[in-house]
RNA sequence: GGUCCUGUCGUCUAGUGGUUUAGGAUAUCUGGUUCUCAUCCAGAAGAUCGCGGGUUCGAAUCCCGCCAGGAUCACCA
């Protein structure tokens, strides 16, 4: 075991969409690349934003993707509690020991007052500074009342592991809040506190905290802390390209792929290589290929946009390359209700036509449930073919007869049902785009299917006979 | 507005001064695989490397300026 301990550290405000799983999957792989610790952390100090049930929505949102932590609100460990609502004593006494030393005063203005202050500077078109307010005798902490970072403004030159050198003026660093009026902790405050006494040596988090890493760096040395190594991901975009990824406009939650039926490796992989790729041209990683190869400088500095449609193709990927009895076990909730009164062996058979078209598990319904049930009769796909439209009624009659007086004579194998339509095709001299096609239609109702042998040997010879005699014209 | 970050095919990306007429993937289109859908195979199209200067024999790659987009400036995280 190394040192290495990277934490994710969500708030319980609601669900998790691609951008929070991806910023939890590359803190996870570095620390088992490094063969460390991964941490859930769950940041509940605003209780007004908190959403109930988010803490295990989010937990479940993680293991769906095959994120698995080693210290948690739910496991525990050596550096319990995980909830920092559960850890409020801890950091009143770090509040405390800024109040001693002078680093941290009770805020002496109202929310009107600070308001006012702020509007004038803005009418003044200047920046507005709290420490240009800040009072010249602070009032003794009462352990309650809200409390600010007496900020020491200088200028910043800090090293990020993926943007590299970062600087920054002292007119960034400001005093701010640590300890609301409601006794609870701010981000700002407490998850220095947490990353420290819990031993983070890696804060992996997305860009949008590079502007007051600053006021961090302050409050570490005020604190008399080392501060972690910062691992700033890029943000995910949303599919315009522009803007960060949200669930205001409409990022979907993690788990809602999982009810789509996307495989997790999937959606690993997918999410790990947006922002990072290996250097060379390989675009299927396994899991363990993720920890092994995984390099924090190889994380790229620009932002990429979600993009659904890659997701697609990669599960379609790993759709395909799964073994039939694999695949079988993993889309057992997926059948139509129609599937039912059907045995295991045969919708295994059907799952084995429909494999590689399928994209995501929610799709078998629509690409299977002729096998399982009679399609309403649809006109239409006669009346709009290509081939069939111009044939006459009585036509169709005629070849439908033909043929099913020969696949009566069919034990329905699919060698045999592939010789008897290819001597169909000479015995009615139809290309296969007409006969097959009409074939095809009748036996099925459905706008695509597989391979029309096959289909029919799966389909069997009762209920294939039946279709093409119930269409009659 | 201040500060900071980013900028290569629609999208994900390779590329760190010279086999680059900028490579791969995906998406799109075309052809093939006796019907459809898909897979697979073959092929096409798609990037004045944000723009302008400079350094250099040579720049997507180094320097300067500009532009555009984004993030942030809360008793939210």
């Amino acid at each position: 075991m190394s040192d290495i301990r990277t934490r994710f550290a969500p708030s319980p405000t609601g669900f998790l969409h691609v951008g929070g799983v991806r910023t939890a999957l590359y803190a996870w792989l570095i620390a088992r690349q490094g063969n460390g610790q991964f941490i859930l952390r769950i940041e509940d100090t605003d209780k007004v934003r908190e959403v109930e049930g988010s803490i295990k929505h989010i937990m479940d949102s993680l293991r769906f993707v095959g994120i698995n932590w080693d210290e948690g609100p739910d496991i525990g460990g050596n550096f319990e509690p995980y909830k920092q609502s559960q850890r409020l004593e801890t950091y009143k006494q770090w509040a405390q020991t800024l109040v001693d030393s002078g680093r941290a005063y009770p805020d002496p203005y109202t929310q009107e007052e600070l308001n006012g202050l702020r509007e004038k500077s803005k009418s003044e078109k200047k920046p507005f500074l709290f420490r240009d307010h800040r009072p010249e005798k602070f009032d003794k902490w009462d352990g309650k009342a809200t409390l600010r970072f007496k900020s020491d403004p200088k200028p910043y030159t800090w090293h990020d592991e993926v943007l590299g050198k970062l600087s920054t003026g002292p007119e960034v660093v400001d005093d701010f809040i640590i300890m609301k009026s409601d006794g609870f902790p701010t981000y700002n405050f407490c998850h220095i506190i947490d990353d420290h006494l819990m031993k983070i040596t890696h804060v992996v988090r997305s860009q949008e905290f590079i502007s007051s890493t600053p006021k961090f760096l302050n409050l570490y040395e005020a604190l008399e802390f080392n501060h972690p190594k910062f691992v700033t991901l890029p943000f995910v975009m949303g599919p315009d390209g522009k803007k960060k990824l949200s669930k205001r406009d409409g990022a979907k939650d993690i788990l809602d792929y999982q009810k789509e039926g996307y495989d997790p490796r999937a959606l690993m992989n997918f999410l790990a290589t947006l922002g990072w790729n290996d250097g060379t041209t390989q675009e299927i990683f396994s899991e363990e290929e993720l920890i092994e190869k995984f390099d924090i400088s190889r994380i790229n500095k620009s932002g990429a946009s979600f993009d659904e449609q890659r997701l697609i193709w990669m599960n379609g990927h790993y759709i395909r390359s799964m073994s039939i009895e694999e695949l079988y076990d993993k889309v057992r909730d997926y059948w139509p209700k129609s599937a039912d009164n059907f045995d295991d062996v045969y919708k295994m058979k059907v799952l084995g036509l429909v494999q590689e078209r399928l994209k995501f598990y929610s799709e078998i319904p629509s690409l299977t449930n002729f096998f399982f049930e009679d399609l309403e009769i649809n006109e239409s796909l006669i009346k709009d073919n290509k081939f069939l439209k111009n044939l006459s009624d009585q036509e169709i009659n005629n070849l439908l007869q033909i043929v099913t007086k020969s696949l009566s004579g069919s034990d329905f194998s699919v060698e045999d049902l592939s010789n008897r339509l290819n001597s169909l095709l000479s015995e009615t001299n139809k290309k296969p785009g007409e006969l097959f096609s009409l074939i095809r239609i009748v036996s099925t109702w459905a706008p695509s299917s597989p391979p029309l042998a096959e289909s029919l040997s799966v389909l069997g010879k009762k209920r294939t006979i039946d279709r093409i005699s119930n269409y009659s014209i």
